[in-house]
RNA sequence: GGUCUCGUAGCUCAGCUGGAUAGAGCAACUGCCUUCUAAGCAGUAGGUCUUUGGUUCGAAUCCAAACGGGAUCACCA
């Protein structure tokens, strides 16, 4: 970075000298130079012919020979067509490299001053965590550590949606139903308990619309009508009016699923700073809507239910309290927005969310902005794709789900059968065993669903297991795993990394440069994966950094060396390449293992 | 129907604010382990970047339209 911006200082430069061409040293684009060419990067030169009044070879060879005159960082260059491709200095890469050594915090930006909440996760608690909620954990979870690695300071909340009419309809199945079961009573976790009366309560209302409909009742009538669904909405009315008996089974049942969540989160790796209930949230949202009226910006209907005209927003009206005074998703937005904001005045708020909810998302920021509330500017909705299987979107009261918990215990099988298949597993105790395969799995499962930009929707084949070979987490972990092998001989053999001078090194393999010109971008990249929100352009990031170690592993030996200083170096190069891998996947959630 | 979004190799995906002959991985084929971990490396093959116009020195990238997926427009969350 700091490379790239004094060689566009110096094309500037040059650009005003040769050709009395103002350009701004941050207007100068460089690119890197293609691998069929020498060089390291790229200027275009065809932009500038106009002004110059030459053609694009002639500027490329006057800015050449410039630079290769008053850049001391600049060895050589060549002109291909309008392109000027730089090759730099190998005492200029030797120079970036020793400075990034010493740097114990490499890759981390000074401190911003910035407060970024990050919402994600947010379960509702009538259902087990699938694959799509994973993309979401990890996103959210990455999102947070790159923004701390952007130097921000970030708060995690999780936003449980524990009360509605979702909930209800789980807890009134579990009341026909239940006969009492419990986790203990069925060794079921809990999360997976309440989730299968979830889906029982769909399978017997659908039952009810059938028969309705037989009888000649309109299907969407029928939806209205049904019993059960009628039973849902009235326990809601008694929850919210805190009927104990209904609270109680409320209560009791999102304990249950409380405790499976806290298992999957453990397991997968992620953590919250904060969390926030829906139940804890909705009245404050109720109050605002209050509020809304009381400066006329809602309006009441006649038959009670409050609304917001966003007609001139190119949005529509939209409904913010029931008739029967019961809140919507919306509301319980509102407050939890204010709420948010009381505990921790943030600059940007992010919600983690799938791109189902961007309309809503849109109406949040909308109506708080109508509110005349200051933080409705820093929202922010995260929206990121659905995962789709084969046989298209996934739906949890179909059942037509991958469980997260499963699927992790699925990953973990297939790490197992790889390791053993490979003959790897030897000098392991079972319990580092079970550790490998286990950060094996989520490294798979993890870089994954990362790799792929979040916007995208995206393909998970159940049927074909995750591949641990490729651009792949375990490839990144592989790589790692093989370096720590080299630092452990280096320290049999008594080299100390950080000590190990190689002053007088020359002759840079061009993998090792090529190795050098990665490191380098790294802090380029974590700005990038900020301001894009992106883990992926991190897992890109080391993926590309892997690949070059991999390639200078194969080509250049280290222990065969003799010279001194180049072994050293080597050493020093993989040290270093070890701790970048490690830190960008420890930013995608991701742990690398020393031996694998 | 309105709005939004996506369309790149057989499959899954990269391709930054326009730049050279469009890149990886998987799958297929060929080489490389008495030398630091072959979960690796090197190579072959595979493309009208959905289509058609436009902007320009130059378009996968920007604009418009068409075609084809998807999302949303709920007193569900």
């Amino acid at each position: 970075m700091q490379l790239q911006q004094t060689i566009s200082q110096r094309i500037s430069e040059a650009l005003q000298s040769i050709f009395q061409i103002a350009v701004d040293a941050d207007q100068v684009a460089l690119q890197p130079t293609r691998k069929e060419f020498a060089g390291s990067f790229t200027f275009v030169t065809f932009p500038y012919t106009k002004q110059a009044g030459k053609g694009p070879e002639q500027i490329g060879q006057a800015l050449g020979e410039y630079l290769k005159e008053n850049a001391a960082e600049i060895k050589g260059f060549n002109v291909v067509k309008g392109f000027l491709n730089l090759e730099v200095e190998e005492a200029e890469w030797l120079r970036l490299f020793r400075e990034m050594m010493q740097q114990p915090g490499y890759g981390q930006a000074e401190a911003s001053g910035r407060n970024v909440m990050v919402e994600y996760s947010s379960p509702n608690t009538n259902k087990p965590l699938h694959l799509g909620h994973l993309r979401n954990n990890f996103l959210g979870y990455s999102v947070s550590e790159i923004l701390k690695a952007n130097g921000h300071n970030v708060l995690k909340a999780n936003l449980v949606n524990d009360r509605g009419i979702h909930i209800c309809k789980s807890m009134l199945a579990y009341e026909k139903f239940g006969n009492g079961e419990t986790p203990q009573s069925s060794g079921l976790k809990g999360d997976h308990l309440v989730g299968k009366y979830y889906v029982q309560f769909d399978k017997a209302y659908k039952e009810q619309i059938e028969e309705l409909a037989a009888q000649g009742v309109d299907k969407e009538e029928a939806k209205k009508k049904a019993p059960l669904m009628l039973e849902a909405q009235d326990m809601l009315k008694k929850w919210e009016e805190g009927d104990p008996a209904v609270v109680n089974l409320w209560k009791q049942m999102n304990s249950w699923v409380y405790a499976g969540f806290d298992e999957t989160y453990r397991n997968i790796g992620v953590d919250f700073d904060k969390f926030y209930y829906e139940s804890g949230t909705y009245m404050l949202g109720k109050e605002l809507v209050e509020e809304g009226l009381q400066k006329e910006v809602f309006f009441r209907k006649d038959d009670g239910s409050v609304w917001v005209d966003l007609t001139d927003e190119g949005l529509d009206e939209k409904l913010l309290l029931r008739a029967d005074g019961t809140s919507v998703y919306i509301t319980q937005d509102l407050g939890t927005a204010q709420l948010k904001y009381n505990d921790f005045p943030y600059d940007e708020s992010l919600y983690v969310v799938a791109d189902e909810q961007n309309y809503h998302f849109q109406v949040l920021k909308a109506v708080l902005k109508k509110l005349g509330k200051p933080y409705a500017e820093g929202i922010y909705h995260l929206s990121y794709g659905m995962v789709d299987l084969p046989s298209g979107k996934m739906k949890s009261r179909e059942g037509t789900v991958v469980d997260a918990d499963e699927l992790v215990l699925e990953m973990e099988d297939t790490a197992r059968q790889q390791t053993e298949e490979l003959g790897k597993i030897e000098g392991f105790t079972p319990e580092q065993a079970r550790e490998l395969y286990h950060t094996l799995a989520m490294g798979a499962l993890k870089y994954f669903l990362l790799k792929v930009d979040p916007k995208k929707r995206m393909l998970f084949n159940p049927q074909e297991s995750i591949d641990f070979r490729g651009n792949t987490g375990p490839f990144v972990q592989y790589s790692h795993a093989r370096i720590s092998a080299i630092l452990r001989k280096a320290a049999e053999m008594g080299i100390q990394v950080e000590a190990a001078s190689f002053d007088d090194f020359k002759n840079l393999h061009e993998t090792e440069q090529e190795v050098i010109a990665q490191l380098v971008n790294y802090p380029a990249v974590i700005a990038e994966a900020g301001k894009l929100y992106a883990p992926s352009v991190i897992a890109n990031y080391a993926y590309d950094l892997a690949k070059a170690y991999n390639r200078f592993y194969q080509e250049v030996s280290i222990f065969n060396e003799t010279d001194e200083q180049a072994r050293r170096f080597r050493i020093a190069l993989s040290a270093m390449v070890a701790r970048l891998l490690r830190h960008s996947m420890r930013l995608l959630g991701i742990n690398v293992p020393d031996r694998m």
